[in-house]
DNA sequence: GCTAGATGTCATTCC
DNA sequence: AAGGAATGACATCTA
């Protein structure tokens, strides 16, 4: 009994750490400070310490497992091989046999996966349990599959965050992802989709989100238009939305239920994957949030450390690589758009640059004298709040406000429209696929054309879209910039817009065209450059043809007035008067004419040649 | 703190 | 004439 109630002492010192972390994980999951790498390793040190906690658990209650184990006759008579002899919980002795061998079979490291009609059989035996049994009888079926976890742990957030009668759903003995099948996927998509599932899991997602202080948008009185640019769909009523949050509820109870491939450190369901799934999205890559696959890539390159884990993540049926923290971040997100004045009172455990980014300063002024004074906009006014290129509220607003869709031809329109729901949907294709306006413009190939260049583009894009946004444009900046002028100007024409709404939208739009044209000028002048340079290349290669084979002319030229001047000499010498004496070469030349004809001209007499033909006499 | 490179913006010209 | 492209010049940011 003592033994119990240290172990339940730490395991409540656990569940307000759980708690604590969870909350901290699902608040990273908007903000910045996730990918800061010092909180990152904070979060290290803070599981490093509860691994020694676990540890000294795992001594204390070892020989009670040994005693439970012993009793696990199936594991043996199967002969599979456990590498770690999993420390079971107090509360395994209320386990039936049939679960606790389930979990031994399911996290052996060594042994075969269970076959598909085994496993099903399995399920269709556990789940009446579940619906008929209380919820120990769950908790449990996860506590045995976890032997590197503290019994009560795993189940924590699940007893927490479940209502009791509900909580059958993580409990299934989820198999080894490493060796799931896809039947076995199918078969836990067909458990995941039951009715009864689905509804304790959106309760679970609720009460999830409830706990962290972030109103969802489900109520009509809180989806202000302003803010509905991060549309947070109901959980509880459509597909996609289930399909979003079973597998992170499978998640969960898979993180529990197999720690034989998680690391130790990874406790809370939450924390098990918040850390990798933060690392997974850079501060200045928030858009990769919409590219999943490239995020997995990524992790599996970065992190050597969860290589390991991210294939076992891998491996997990529907597997939504970010989806609780996709969840948390965009619900975050809407809280923090609609509570910019007291989000430091809200947000108060941030520990890095974004405390000082979402000062009053970075937003409340900006918010107040532009959203509320728009007829005294002016580019220079606005320039105050451009000087605060680090807000959050910049970087996040206008890397959805930047979203350009061929479908937001048709639906810029109404204000409305805009302004209102359909503005929710208009918003939501950005998460699916986000693109930068230069991608599509075809800047992507500039040679200067970077990674965190294209970031910190998207970040200097905002000032157009905060400015939009506090004059409360109808229109998204990608609107106002890439819609034909026609279609501009009818847009323009369906709204009542006040002078500085007019100015601040031409001005986007200009300042946008520009911008391109800009990105397209450089573009150009760097080809210019490359192609300046490749023309000098050849140049100098054919200057250096050309000296080649002018000295090689020069060489030849020589060769032949050698040979000429040989020649010359030997008919010179051949040459003879009418007494047959040799002329003299200092005397006299050979010449010849146009026509060919070779005379021989006395050279001291040689003006008189023209004069005196007589005295020419031809060869 | 300085610097180079990238990028945004403005003014101007050209088409 | 208006709109947009092109571009030089300058400002700003960041590594």
């Amino acid at each position: 009994m003592i033994m119990e109630m240290e172990v339940m002492h730490s395991v409540q010192q656990d569940m307000e750490l759980i708690d604590i972390l969870w909350k901290q994980d699902i608040d990273l999951g908007a903000r910045r400070e996730v990918y800061d790498y010092n909180h990152r390793q904070k979060e290290h040190e803070l599981r490093r310490q509860r691994e020694l906690e676990e540890e000294k658990r795992q001594h204390l209650v070892l020989e009670q497992e040994k005693a439970l184990l012993a009793q696990l006759e199936l594991d043996e008579e199967t002969g599979e091989y456990i590498p770690r002899p999993p420390p079971s919980a107090p509360l395994q002795s209320a386990v039936a046999p049939l679960e606790v061998t389930q979990n031994v079979s399911f996290t052996e490291e060594n042994g075969d996966a269970m076959s598909f009609d085994e496993c099903l059989q399995l399920l269709a035996e556990t789940f009446p349990v579940e619906e008929t049994e209380n919820t120990s009888v769950c908790l449990d079926t996860t506590v045995v599959s976890a032997p590197m976890m503290p019994p009560e742990q795993p189940a924590l957030p699940l007893a927490t965050l479940s209502p009791g009668p509900l909580l059958p759903t993580p409990s299934p003995p989820p198999p080894p992802p490493q060796r799931m099948s896809l039947d076995l996927e199918q078969a836990w998509m067909e458990l995941l989709s039951l009715p009864e599932l689905q509804q304790c899991l959106s309760m679970q997602m609720e009460d999830t989100l409830e706990t962290t202080t972030y109103p969802l948008p489900n109520s009509p009185e809180e989806q202000n238009p302003n803010y509905t640019f991060y549309p947070m769909t109901d959980l509880t009523d459509s597909e996609p939305n289930i399909l979003n949050v079973c597998p992170a509820e499978f998640m969960n109870t898979f993180d529990v239920s197999v720690p034989s491939m998680v690391p130790p450190d990874n406790l809370s369901p939450m924390k098990a994957k918040a850390p990798q799934l933060n690392d997974k999205f850079p501060a200045e890559s928030f858009c990769d949030i919409f590219y999943p696959n490239a995020i997995l890539e990524e992790s599996s390159g970065q992190h050597g450390l969860e290589v390991n884990e991210s294939n076992t993540m891998s491996d997990i049926p529907n597997k939504p690589p970010f989806t609780p923290v996709d969840i948390y971040s965009l619900s975050a997100r809407d809280a923090f758009d609609r509570s910019k004045e007291n989000l430091t009172a809200e947000l108060p455990d941030s520990d890095s640059g974004i405390s000082s980014n979402i000062s009053p300063n970075a937003s409340s002024p900006g918010k107040s004298l532009y959203g509320d004074e728009s007829f005294g906009y002016s580019d220079s006014d606005m320039e105050e709040m451009d000087h605060n290129p680090g807000s959050v509220e910049s970087d996040y607003s206008e890397m959805f406000l930047l979203n350009f869709q061929p479908d937001d031809l048709q639906r810029a329109i109404p204000l409305s429209a805009q302004m209102g729901q359909p503005q929710q949907q208009q918003e939501k294709k950005p998460k699916q696929h986000k693109t930068d306006p230069a991608e599509e413009n075809g800047h992507n190939n500039a040679p200067f054309t970077k990674d965190k260049q294209k970031k910190r583009s998207e970040v200097r894009l905002s000032r157009d879209g905060q400015r939009a946004k506090a004059l409360k444009i109808p229109f998204t900046v990608d609107m106002i910039i890439n819609l034909p002028v026609d279609d501009f100007n009818e847009m323009m024409s369906k709204h009542q817009l006040n002078e500085a709404q007019l100015a601040l939208v031409r001005d986007i739009r200009r300042r946008g065209k520009n911008k391109v044209a800009a990105q397209n000028c450089r573009k150009r002048k760097m080809e210019n450059i490359v192609g300046l340079e490749s023309n000098l290349d050849s140049l100098k290669d054919e200057k250096a043809r050309l000296l080649e084979e002018k000295s090689q002319n020069i060489t030849n030229l020589k060769e032949m007035k050698q040979q000429l001047n040989s020649l010359y000499l030997e008919v010179f010498s051949m040459l003879r008067d009418e007494k047959g004496n040799s002329y003299s070469p200092s005397d006299y030349s050979l010449q010849q004419s146009t026509d060919g004809n070779v005379f021989l001209v006395p050279r001291i007499k040689k003006t008189f040649i023209k004069s005196e033909d007589s005295v020419l006499s031809p060869l």
